[in-house]
DNA sequence: TTGAAAGCGCTAACAT
DNA sequence: ATGTTAGCGCTTTCAA
């Protein structure tokens, strides 16, 4: 089957055959001349070694390539040093990013992390869960493309701490998520400041409870005359928004803030197809800062990063932290997003479009 | 540290304490009146065990909630049922599409993957690797963002079997990649099958393999009077391109290939700010179908798959055969890319845009 | 300061 | 058909 593209002839197999056995603690023993326990000793700085065995015994398994075997060490300790993720993410936009921050704050204490794929099927979170669990993982970090999306019951009674990214968990739960409604203060905050007088916001779908959070900002910044829009995540809503906004006999808006850099880019195209400048007649925000789509639009847009990597860290050094059995403040931790300004506030000093 | 963004009373502190022990063999054992040896053979059907004893102990190891300790059957047994993946990828475009194929691939066999992402950083690469082998697993998939990105050299000598991903690995390696050749195959072919007379090339910069074998095909099917304009990876050279082709005084193009979805998102849009209508006077077709930008355009992008997830599986299948000592032809695999249809290119059934 | 011995949880000879 | 024993590679008492 794996043959199925390929026309070589059967010499061309590639079988792996596992090379020589690796060296154990026992080899730099007898290199050494000193018995297991004292080169456990010796190489975990443990207990009381002379220095000059202590030495030996480590230039001695350094020269012959001596690695201590995890999974051996690991048995005894009931420590694997290894979490998993759950996520159900597929396109690895919101995943990868964090993914890598928490890898990065582990890496140092030699933890690694097992990527489990769910695809929202509830047989694949399972079968990874047991996986998990029968790998002895330290730790589980469950993931998600929204923050109200509900984690799998399977979930809800592990003999392991499990962390939640992009996630909001039950109150007895440590939960990471970005702080929507900081960030979409950035965003209004920052068109007010520019003096617009009439800012409108078009966002995604209303039963997303970051829309409702951030809309709720929206109209506590902007009072009476606030004017929420809500449709889908894409840029054909934006441009529906535009056109709905546009067409009626009212007055027109000066600033959109947009759910969505997608939402932003369908708004901003639409306003130049009308004639109608960015920034100078209307300033645009976004949310997100997912650069194929903010670096991209004409002119270039400003809008709120998330942070992702950031969080991504903050939620590794938690589940070290819980792994270790140190307290950690359950509840939620909402981070703290960004400005990104680029030309579509007008805010940046570089040239206009 | 950890306090930072909280402002909870010391009570509010969550430390995990480990609930009780694991059920282990020896507790199967002892509750169904066994020998550990006669449970392992009953519960791993081997050798010969009574059948009634058999099921009596399985039933008992299912009561008690028994779970065999993945750590301790691998020291033993020399497999982990792990692998680890290396990856420089920043966005997870293509690496968690791949890695959601790869780990399907392995999930029934109850192998789990690692996920490293090196962020093109020596020093990352090398403590992962590190890691990973400590680890014991497997084997191994290197993975990157272009198909000529060469692997770091530590990966050159390593005592467990390694396959490439989007990565064409030295010739006694095992490598998959998609097929540039036959994915322009598809796409010009298209547009020549739609009756186009001056089909040009738009694509990315030349050092890139893929550029130059699309390059290639495209030539080899267009001729004496193919066009290929070679710049960035972004809208903006889309855009340029087609000032470049449409300002000058000679016969204009009524076909565009584009070397990826961007740069046509920023043909099309340049087409449009012209006035030239897409697709009736100039047909248009992407690479990639990445669908945040392919789903979007106006009209929306016909373009060329790279089946990521398929390649993904194909790589898990081979990573699992080497681990197990079954041949795999070695030497690279071009995996067949697919054509989608939208609206740019005027041939599906549905109204145009 | 060092070494002998036990054991982490499991599998696999070998003996019964 | 079942049990006894040894051992995977390491850490960790406890004795010397």
């Amino acid at each position: 089957m794996l043959k199925g593209f390929s026309t070589q002839a059967a010499d061309d197999m590639n079988s792996f055959d596992d090379g020589p056995r690796r060296q154990t603690i026992r080899d730099v023993a007898s290199a050494a001349g000193v018995s297991v326990s004292t080169a456990s000793n010796a190489l975990n700085d443990i207990g009381r070694t002379s220095p000059e065995t202590r030495e030996r015994v480590r230039r001695i398994a350094k020269e012959i390539g001596f690695r201590p075997n995890a999974l051996a060490r690991s048995l005894v300790s009931r420590r694997s040093h290894t979490v998993g993720i759950l996520t159900n993410d597929t396109y690895g936009r919101l995943t990868l990013p964090m993914t890598a921050g928490v890898s990065e704050a582990l890496l140092d204490e030699g933890v690694s992390v097992f990527l489990c794929p769910t695809n929202n099927d509830p047989r694949l979170a399972r079968l990874h869960l047991e996986a998990l669990l029968d790998k002895q993982v330290d730790g589980l970090i469950f993931t998600a493309t929204r923050i109200d999306l509900p984690p799998p019951p399977a979930l809800a009674d592990l003999p392991i701490p499990v962390v939640h990214a992009f996630s909001e968990g039950p109150a007895d739960r440590v939960s990471f998520v970005p702080d929507d409604e900081q960030g979409a203060r950035l965003a209004v905050d920052h068109l007010m400041a520019l003096g617009r007088k009439r800012v409108v916001h078009v966002t995604g779908p209303m039963d997303y409870l970051a829309v409702r959070r951030r809309a709720s900002v929206y109209r506590g910044l902007i009072g009476a005359n606030a004017d929420v829009l809500s449709g889908e995540w894409t840029e054909e809503w934006g441009r529906e928004a535009v056109e709905k906004l546009f067409a009626g006999p009212g007055a027109k808006p000066d600033a959109v803030f947009c759910g969505s850099d997608e939402i932003a880019r369908g708004v901003i195209d639409a306003l130049r197809d009308r004639g109608v400048r960015v920034p100078s007649d209307v300033a645009v925000m976004g949310f997100d800062n997912w650069e194929v789509v903010s670096r991209q639009t004409r002119p270039p847009l400003s809008t709120i990063d998330m942070e992702l990597k950031a969080l991504g860290r903050r939620v590794g050094e938690a589940i070290l932290a819980l792994c270790r059995s140190e307290p950690v403040p359950f509840g939620i931790t909402r981070m703290p997003c960004s400005l990104v300004l680029r030309h579509s506030s007008g805010a940046t000093k570089d040239a206009p479009y």
